[in-house]
DNA sequence: AACCTGACTTCGG
DNA sequence: TCCGAAGCCAGGT
């Protein structure tokens, strides 16, 4: 059978460039909204052997969660470099990056 | 079978 | 809106 975590991979594999996603969302369509913090565990343990598109995972509030100097810079610019905007306060436009928001409607 | 880990989320003040 | 405390969870040890 599939594991949890080989779905969050799948998933994450799925968002497309110029897109975000967050945390939980992912948990989420993975079959648990509450798990978020498997995804940061997925995301530390193969985003450089799955080669994910890591950087396109951000919190549920549009911010970038790594710190600086902890990757936060990188994760920054590969965004911009796909044409995600940050606003003053350091928080992406959700409205118009976010991906697939209607996985979440209710 | 407990215990630990976190790049989270939610809720109350 | 911002901040801290308290939930929450699956996989590795």
């Amino acid at each position: 059978m599939r594991t949890f975590s080989q779905e969050i991979i799948e998933i994450i594999r799925e968002i497309p460039a110029g897109k975000v996603c967050s945390y939980g969302a992912i948990a989420a369509r993975a079959g648990n909204p509450r798990a978020a913090r498997q995804v940061v565990r997925v995301l530390r343990a193969c985003s450089e052997t799955e080669g994910l598109p890591w950087w396109r995972v951000v919190n549920a509030r549009g911010t970038i969660s790594l710190k600086p100097g902890q990757g936060f810079e990188e994760q920054r610019d590969r965004l911009r470099a796909e044409g995600v905007m940050f606003d003053a306060a350091g928080r992406i436009d959700l409205a118009e990056h976010r991906w697939q928001p209607d996985w979440m409607e209710e």
